[in-house]
DNA sequence: AGCACGCCGACT
DNA sequence: GTCGGCGTGCTC
């Protein structure tokens, strides 16, 4: 008896057994696909972990399905790493399994009804309706889907039915696997073996005298030929001769043309390869020499390097390094920061041993790079990615460069693994025996921390590139413009004249309002009434632009109210505003400009951020409002002036990391401004011009920031300080969440005393009907992690085991920052 | 996660 | 009287 141990992407904890035959067990091996039945009518993708021969004792193991690869597509030190990671974040194999793999690996099934036998229905009297409806629906058809049958009775429940065809043995139950991953083949057509020689040619040219089309395509066919030495495309030829589909399959008919298929790889760039990197400024040459040197005593170095100090060359000139010594090489970038713009300038340096993994890539695009990145393909050499890449199967890594490492979306919050990739790829380097370069101008406290206490290397690049000025920070009171009635809508005079004054130059301006829609709260002038979402505790959104209020948590949407809901007053106003708001006062201020608009309202879809970015590049907008989309590492050559209309808003949200955050941020917009010869501007409009995090951003002192900060965590004990852990409980009803919370709070406490907080809700403590509670577990660092989470998982076995809180939704988040 | 089984309200 | 609501438990 032979024996495989799988995981599936589900989230349970266990690896299921399933039976295999002797040869099957001397073929598979850890980190191949197996399709495996699951449960009474699924078959799932499963990867196969461990080949042995104990029986199980307590069940009787099904066989697999089928062997879906001929080697393994996962290698034993990613699957050492997923169980890392599993184990870290508290998720399961499966759930890291499910964010590993592309999703078309995981293989799609289907149950299918087949007719069996030669029975007709008159044989068997059926006096069911519905299952004579089924039988009928085979004509002409040898399968039917369920989903069919569905469809045909209009109905979910059809498997009584189906069953009862069984019975009669006039259909059968079948599974339909197929693979979610087709190679791409491209035709091609090529001159047959007869007609190589030149008077062949001839000869079939004069033969094709009555066909001057086909002819046509002949010639075209020669041209094209000669101009190039590549083979040539069915669908280029038909193109370029103008020819058609029956004009050309003549030609194959005749034995001239032979039809050939390449499977082809649907990323190719044709970046020029091996361009000369450009040469360092002595501050680069500089942190280059430094960071490689502290490769010899550290694992990760930080480069701390000012906005527009040129960090990217430096990378550029790192990964050449290690790609020269044959090494595989991970970039990791934000999402959002993957834009052509990069992928074109570092393609130019690395030509096609560049490739790029990120979500907005097609899932074929996906297995495409992930089997490059396993054969170390040379295309695969350099990966530029998002956090997903981090599990590509490499097993050469040299280095992985972690660019805006403060970023807060390298930390995945919705499906598990609630994974921080910066960590992460941390540890996955140090698997592999590879380098971390983390790169950011506002490092995050955590990694500035360790790059001060020693843990990490730090490299510091201080002067902007071209020692181009940092730009010229000033803080606007806007309670003072106010009060001497200097302000229009939400502009300062000072902003208005800044921004008068970068247009006549024919500079770009951009605005800054960390807030999409119009206004966050319409309310009525008469009885206060504000409209709220009816499943998430929050008001709505006013989006002029669609006429609509809006909810932003869940979706919710209804038309613009005429009249309050409450009392009937036609008189609603809005309070507070958003990016929409900015650019409907700025097109009444300015009506011949072009105002454009960045948030995720006007970005969605595949290339809707790339066109906004290419209109403001190209100078067809003179000034772009935008939400925290606008910091991330754009490179804007002409825009000499950046708005911050707002800074309040964000240094008031209630979390021990706003401070930092909006240092961060603002920081980053104002790197936006004067990245070329001239001086950059910047204009902080706020309510509270003296505090501490304006005050540090205006004078670029981020030392300040951090020491600052740093005391504050270190008083009210938060990371670097401990580690966090937030268990949040979710569910629809109110009473029940409070008695579940309370309960797992005194639990908790009861293990950890005063490292509890909590239980508390969120600032919006409803979201698509469910409630919400956070607790919060403070680790202090010198406490073993591995028993803390013991403790936890402990602590939740007991809750579910209570009748009334199963219900209740658990969600835990390791290291919550 | 799916999915089936199972026990209580609003309708052909 | 049934359909279908989601609570509960299991999947090798």
């Amino acid at each position: 008896m032979f024996f495989v141990d799988v995981i599936l992407p589900i989230p349970v904890e266990q690896a299921f057994t399933y039976r295999i035959s002797e040869a099957e067990y001397s073929f598979i091996k850890p980190g191949m696909r197996l399709a495996v039945p699951f449960g009474k009518s699924k078959v799932y993708t499963s990867l196969a972990i461990r080949v042995h021969r104990e029986e199980p004792r307590i069940y009787e193991a099904k066989e697999i399905e089928q062997i879906l690869d001929e080697t393994p597509v996962v290698g034993l030190s990613q699957l050492s790493y997923w169980k890392w990671m599993a184990n870290y974040y508290m998720a399961t194999l499966g759930e890291v399994m499910r964010a590993a793999l592309p999703g078309a690996f995981l293989l799609e099934s289907e149950t299918i009804l087949k007719r069996t036998g030669n029975q007709t229905s008159e044989d068997f009297d059926l006096e069911d309706e519905e299952a004579l409806a089924i039988l009928e629906a085979f004509e002409g058809k040898s399968i039917l889907r369920i989903s069919e049958v569905m469809q045909l009775l209009d109905r979910k429940k059809v498997l009584p039915i189906i069953n009862k065809l069984i019975d009669k043995n006039l259909v059968a139950l079948d599974q339909e696997i197929y693979e979610a991953y087709k190679p791409k083949l491209v035709k091609y057509v090529r001159l047959a073996e007869a007609y190589k020689s030149e008077e062949k040619m001839h000869e079939a040219l004069d033969d094709l005298d009555r066909a001057p089309k086909q002819r046509e395509v002949l010639l075209t066919f020669f041209s094209l030929q000669a101009g190039s030495k590549k083979p040539v495309k069915t669908k280029e030829l038909q193109d370029r001769a103008q020819a058609s589909t029956a004009q050309l399959k003549a030609l194959i008919d005749k034995g001239i043309f032979e039809l050939y298929e390449i499977r082809q790889d649907r990323i190719s760039y044709k970046g020029a390869e091996d361009t000369e990197v450009k040469s360092l400024n002595e501050a680069q040459a500089g942190a280059l020499e430094a960071i490689q040197e502290s490769f010899n005593h550290h694992d990760v170095c930080l480069l701390h390097g000012v906005t527009a100090s040129g960090k990217t060359e430096v990378y550029v000139n790192l990964i050449k390094r290690y790609l020269d010594q044959g090494k595989q090489v991970l970039y990791l970038l934000p999402e959002i920061a993957l834009t052509t713009q990069l992928v074109s300038r570092l393609q130019e340096y690395f030509g096609n041993k560049l490739s790029v993994y990120h979500s907005k890539y097609t899932v074929h695009e996906r297995v495409e790079v992930w089997n490059n990145v396993l054969n170390q393909a040379d295309k695969a050499q350099l990966i530029l990615g998002a956090r997903s890449a981090l599990f590509l199967p490499f097993s050469n890594l040299g280095l992985v460069v972690v660019d805006e490492e403060h970023e807060n979306s390298y930390k995945q919050y919705d499906p598990a693994p609630r994974y921080q990739a910066r960590d992460a790829a941390i540890v996955l380097a140090h698997q592999q025996g590879a380098k971390v370069l983390l790169g950011s101008a506002t490092p995050s406290l955590e990694t500035y921390y360790n790059a001060t206490t020693g843990k990490y290397a730090l490299v510091e690049l201080k002067k902007r590139y071209g020692n181009i000025l940092m730009p010229e920070n000033t803080i606007v009171d806007i309670q003072d413009r106010h009060r001497k009635k200097k302000m229009n809508g939400h502009f300062s005079e000072d902003l208005l004249g800044a921004i008068n004054d970068a247009l006549a130059e024919g500079e770009q301006v951009i605005l800054f309002q960390n807030r999409r829609g119009y206004s966050p709260v319409l309310e009525c002038k008469t009885c206060g009434h504000a409209p709220q979402c009816p499943n998430c505790d929050v008001s709505l959104t006013y989006h002029r632009h669609r006429e609509q209020l809006r909810c932003h948590y869940c979706g919710y949407h209804i038309a613009m109210l005429q009249k309050c809901m409450a009392c009937g007053s036609a008189e609603l106003d809005t309070k507070g505003f958003g990016t929409e708001q900015v650019e409907a006062e700025l097109k009444e201020l300015f009506p011949d400009l072009n105002i454009g608009r960045m948030d995720s309202d006007t970005t969605r879809g595949k290339f809707g951020f790339e066109k906004i970015i290419t209109a403001f590049e190209q100078g067809e907008i003179d000034i772009l409002v935008g939400t925290q989309m606008l910091t991330k590492g754009l490179d804007f050559r002409n825009v000499t002036l950046v708005g911050i209309l707002n800074a309040d808003n964000m240094l008031n949200i209630p979390d021990f990391r706003a401070h930092e955050r909006s240092f961060q941020l603002i920081q980053q917009v104002s790197g936006r401004a004067g990245r070329t010869q001239k001086r950059g501007k910047v204009l902080i409009q706020s309510y509270n011009p003296h505090h501490q995090i304006l005050q540090q951003v205006s004078v670029n002192d981020y030392e300040g920031m951090y020491h600052e900060q740093l005391e504050e965590r270190h008083i009210y004990k938060y990371p670097p300080f401990c580690r966090l852990i937030k268990i949040t409980l979710k569910h629809r009803d109110f009473q029940k969440i409070e008695e579940a919370s309370a309960w797992m709070g005194q639990a908790l406490k009861n293990v950890f005393n005063d490292q509890i907080l909590g239980p508390e809700p969120p600032p919006i403590s409803r979201i698509r009907n469910e409630y919400h509670r956070n607790i919060l577990v403070k680790i202090p660092r010198k406490q073993s992690l591995e028993k803390t989470k013991k403790a936890i998982l402990k602590v939740r076995t007991t809750f579910s085991s209570i009748a009334q809180f199963r219900s209740i939704k658990i969600v835990l988040n390791v290291d919550n920052y």
